[in-house]
RNA sequence: GCGCGGUUAGCUCAGUGGUAGAGCACUACACUGACACUGUAGGGGUCACAGGUUCAAACCCUGUACCGCGCACCA
């Protein structure tokens, strides 16, 4: 047996047992296997990505559950791949070439830039899958995806077309989020709600004097406003109004006030604009709300979604002053001109200055709202009207039902309402994205009739060239107000296709890409091939995990896509159909990791660690177990390294653990305990190993409930406190003495609890395991193709002996904390055995004297005379009682009755009187808590027999100790 | 505004009706033959707050405060 590192040293094992795995194909999935099959699909990190701890946390989850399926005996597809990312790649490419080359990306045509992107991806883009590695995760890597692979692109195109031909996809003008950062529009779920402090301003707009007929008089007539108000002395002269963007009034087209509210005298009239003055009218409309601001809702149709709407209800015209980069766009000869070019920003500080110079701006007071944040660019989203490709979701009623119904189960189970509410609220989804990297719309305009910049359409995919421009869209340039209207309302359709070939020299395909998560969601099948059988054997997946901020992007949209596309096809009945299509069964959501402040990690705020770093200081193990441990089902984690050095610190633990018995002889992988006759000590740890395994509360089925720091956890308590702590001290007597009757035995058990041991944490942590595994001798190849323990027998000769004795040790070790005798100093100990014990009849071995011998590091230890019965045993309130109870509870109860030092000079009096009293009020204040409780009628009446007698026996027990108590003072005086 | 989590020792978290638990950190002691990435012992908590139910509440109910996260058209 080869002699163990005095310490265990990732750094020398796990590349090597990495490099071994692989070779040895383990990981590779078999489509043709008769074993049962478990799969998962890595949630595709981006190519861009680095390996964050959030990185780990997931896919040390999915290794677990991948390990222990592998040792279930389940054949395993752990299908990996990385995601192509379109605007988060495009910009970052962008960025390494304006670095590196100082160049845009419209410094290229299209197709060259694709290509250096694809360039680019093939230097850097792998970075991630090989980081994985690292932490050992046993990934089939042969059959590794990428979202834009030649046959992956295909699918989406298809996919694409089906939805068209289904009416399901459609273009159309629409409010969208813009990104004047990027440039392309975004989901609604891609938009970060962003607290944001500015002003709300009021605003008077001025109310138009009807002419006789009713209408308004023209605006170049504002000077003569207050001489024609006569007569209307009791109306107000104007309406103030309170916003957030006074940059947007010039697109004003109304007034809002609520229908029959207090304004509702005015419905119909006038007010003249403010900014680019002109005379717009007061309407009602039920989305104004009275109690805020004013109660007068400036309308804005073009950049704001309410206000879109209210302008639809009302037939109002469309004024858009923004260009795509969110500058101001309202040429021309008017009053507010001045503000044409400007940043939003700038325009907004400036629009409220101009108001102020006019005295129309009543106040301006600070607010806070929300404002909606590109995730990529950090931009403030605008909301824009625009020409775009969107999708109906279809089977949103069986998506409900597969969480009601249980066909899919989330852990935890609480982000079912988050995942219903979403579907019960869901709004098409824009799938477009004027974005060159990623797949492109198989869509074909003949070349007549495309989409055309100039053309007046206020959309923002009119190509690269009209983007980029920054000038003044052509809907308003040099136009009257009422052409504006006219070309911002029109809607175009073009002649189209949509097929994934080009029809023919004369067409052009559709500029846009499809937003990143539209091939996304159908990852979870679109990887499997279907020609090796792969689809078959291992769709629908087993589980997915991931973290739940994505449970709208991709989770929801992957169970959707496996309702409507049926990967696996239609099967006999409709039950057996769902089920043969569910994306997955089981979803584990993972919390996201904060810093010790709570923030969360962030590569701006400098406080996400490397991963890699830690690798190198703990081991892999180590981060992996650590991480696990700590991160509580389902609630963010806060993360501390020295969590980390935990780990690592165990994984130490159990190499000298093993490290300390192949110090003693061979390991007998087939050792079977019970065939040896065993100390109490080694039944103890085979009773612990068999509670471990079985029962509602075990480590097992904490694992099989997904609760993976339970789990953890209680490994970690086993082997640390039940294993190393107890059961290889009280082992140590046996190793040591050849002649043991019962060395065998402990030998014995110690291999066999450690072989369970190894196996139950080896998807915690594979490196150490394996490498035990295989030093050991416990096999030759590999762990993984060991079999996962699911049961234990409990020995059938257990009693609590062992338990007294390391009760007693604990003891002993407090008398020496109390007495201050250093650990290190041998001392003499006397142990008396209680009368009507077990041991009074069946007293300690030999073997159980040695061992608490040890424990107690004594010198000597006695058995002395039996002391006379127990008080309580004399008066006992409950005849008959004390026999049934057993002897445990004395243990604890009354520990001085069984052990005492004897080296009575080693004690100091003073010592020893201010440790009675102390002991003594703190039995005198339980004693007073349990009478009141006794003393209580109600209590008595109504509590459950079994419980009072508990508490009855607690009294007897206090009783007593006092008794004792009492008496240790008085012999120490007297 | 609505919804979902959370609030227990300095820190990270267990604990779901019967006198508060673990690990880390801290303090003291010990480099004893597996391990100092160690061992032993110790100090440390009105279980956020207020009501209610109950013989009995950290736990169940109601409300409040604070933290986090979703959702929502509050300009």
């Amino acid at each position: 047996m080869p002699e163990l590192a005095k310490a265990y040293e990732p750094q020398q094992v796990e590349d090597r047992l990495y490099q071994k795995w692989r070779e040895s194909g383990v990981f590779r999935a078999n489509p043709k296997s008769a074993r049962p099959p478990y799969s998962i699909v890595m949630p595709p990190p981006n190519i861009t990505g680095k390996l964050t701890l959030g990185h780990v946390l997931n896919n040390t989850i999915q290794d677990i559950l991948c390990r222990k399926a592998r040792m279930e005996g389940k054949e395993v597809l752990w299908l990996p791949g990385t995601d192509h990312a379109g605007l988060a790649t495009q910009t970052a490419v962008e960025k390494h070439l304006r670095q590196t080359e100082k160049k845009t990306r419209h410094d290229f045509t299209r197709e060259k830039f694709v290509a250096r992107v694809w360039k680019w991806k093939e230097e850097f883009g792998g970075i991630i899958t090989k980081q994985l590695r690292k932490i050992g995760a046993s990934c089939d890597w042969s059959r590794e995806r990428f979202t834009l692979d030649k046959d992956y692109e295909r699918a989406v195109q298809q996919v694409f077309v089906r939805l068209y031909n289904e009416g399901l996809i459609y273009r159309g003008t629409r409010m969208v989020n813009w990104c004047p950062g990027s440039l392309t529009a975004i989901s609604d779920e891609e938009v970060i709600p962003t607290k944001q402090k500015g002003f709300l301003y009021y605003v008077r707009y001025e109310l138009v004097s009807e002419g006789r007929d009713g209408s308004p008089l023209p605006s170049h007539s504002m000077l003569s406003d207050s001489g024609d108000a006569k007569g209307l002395a009791s109306l107000p002269k104007d309406l103030t109004v309170a916003t957030t963007r006074p940059e947007t009034i010039m697109a004003d087209v109304a007034l809002a006030v609520k229908p029959g509210g207090k304004w509702a005298h005015l419905i119909g009239r006038h007010v003249w604009r403010p900014l680019h003055r002109e005379a717009i009218p007061i309407i009602a409309d039920e989305a104004v709300e009275e109690g805020f601001g004013t109660g007068v809702l400036k309308v804005t149709p073009a950049h704001d979604k309410t206000d879109y709407e209210i302008g639809r209800r009302h037939n109002l015209p469309v004024i858009d002053i923004l260009t795509p980069r969110a500058k101001i766009n309202d040429p021309g000869d008017h009053d507010a001109a001045e503000l044409h070019g400007m940043d939003r920003f700038d325009a907004r500080k400036r629009s409220a200055e101009m108001l102020k110079e006019r005295g129309l701006l009543v106040k301006e007071e600070p607010y806070e709202n929300t404002v909606g944040f590109s995730e990529r660019a950090n931009e403030a989203i605008e909301p824009r009207l625009s020409l775009q490709w969107f999708m109906k979701y279809p089977n949103i009623p069986e998506a409900l039902a597969l969480l009601r119904d249980g066909h899919v189960k989330f852990h935890p189970e609480h982000w079912t309402k988050v995942y219903e509410h979403w579907l019960e609220n869901i709004q098409d989804w824009c799938i477009s994205r004027q974005v060159w990297w990623g797949h492109r719309i198989p869509v074909w305009y003949s070349v007549g009739s495309r989409r055309t910049p100039g053309g007046g359409l206020p959309s923002g995919s009119g190509g690269p060239d009209y983007l980029l421009s920054g000038s003044p869209q052509a809907t308003g340039s040099d136009q009257p107000t009422a052409a504006r209207r006219a070309a911002a309302t029109a809607e175009i359709s073009p002649e189209l296709v949509c097929q994934i070939e080009s029809p023919g020299p004369d067409w052009v395909q559709d500029e846009d890409s499809l937003d990143t998560w539209f091939s996304s969601w159908l990852w979870a099948y679109e990887t499997m091939r279907t020609e090796d059988g792969t689809r078959r054997k291992f769709y629908p997946t087993s589980a997915l995990v991931t973290g739940p901020d994505i449970i709208f992007l991709w989770v929801a949209r992957m169970l959707v896509a496996g309702l409507h596309f049926k990967p696996n096809g239609e099967k006999k009945t409709e039950a057996e159909t769902l089920e043969a299509n569910l994306a997955f069964k089981d979803v584990y959501f993972t919390g996201l990791i904060r810093d010790k402040q709570g923030r969360k990690l962030s590569k701006s705020l400098g406080n996400s660690p490397d991963p890699l770093d830690l690798i190198a200081k703990y081991g892999a193990d180590g981060l992996r177990f650590g991480l696990v441990r700590i991160a509580p089902q389902g609630a963010d984690i806060r993360f501390d390294e020295k969590q980390i050095e935990e780990g690592r610190n165990f994984c130490n633990k159990l190499w000298n653990i093993c490290r300390f018995r192949t110090m003693h002889g061979p390991i007998d992988s087939n050792a079977e305990p019970w065939k040896h006759s065993r100390s109490i000590f080694a039944d103890e740890l085979l009773k612990y190993l068999h509670v471990l395994l079985e029962g509602e509360r075990s480590a097992l089925a904490a694992l099989n409930q997904f609760n993976f720091s339970e789990a953890a956890s209680q490994l970690y308590d086993f082997v640390w406190n039940d294993f190393a702590a107890r059961f290889v001290e009280a082992a140590k007597i046996d190793f040591n003495q050849a002649d043991s009757p019962t060395r065998a035995g402990t030998l014995a058990t110690f291999d066999y609890v450690m072989s369970h041991v190894l196996r139950l944490l080896h998807p915690f942590a594979p490196f150490v395991t394996e490498e035990l595994w295989c030093d050991l001798g416990f096999g030759t190849e590999t762990i993984q193709t060991t079999l996962w323990p699911t049961q234990s027998p409990r020995p059938k000769t257990w009693s609590p002996r062992a338990l007294w004795v390391y009760a007693l040790a604990d003891m002993g070790r407090q008398l020496r904390g109390e007495y201050k005798i250093p650990p290190n100093k041998k001392v003499p100990f006397q142990l008396r055995i209680k009368f009507n014990s077990t041991w009074q009849s069946d007293p300690p071995t030999e073997n159980e004297l040695e061992v608490l011998k040890a424990l107690l590091n004594a010198s000597d230890l006695k058995l002395t005379d039996l002391p006379p019965p127990p008080i309580a045993e004399r008066n006992n309130p409950v005849p008959g009682r004390l026999v049934d109870l057993g002897d445990d509870p004395w243990l604890y109860t009354d520990f001085m009755g069984w052990i005492s030092m004897i080296a009575i000079d080693l004690i100091d009096p003073a010592v020893e009187r201010d440790r009675l009293t102390k002991e003594l009020a703190k039995v005198e204040k339980d004693l007073e808590q349990t009478r009141r409780k006794l003393g209580d009628a109600n209590m008595l009446a109504k509590a459950p027999p079994a419980k009072i007698e508990e508490w009855r026996l607690l009294e007897i027990s206090l009783v007593e100790k006092e008794k004792s108590l009492r008496e240790s003072l008085k012999k120490l005086e007297g």
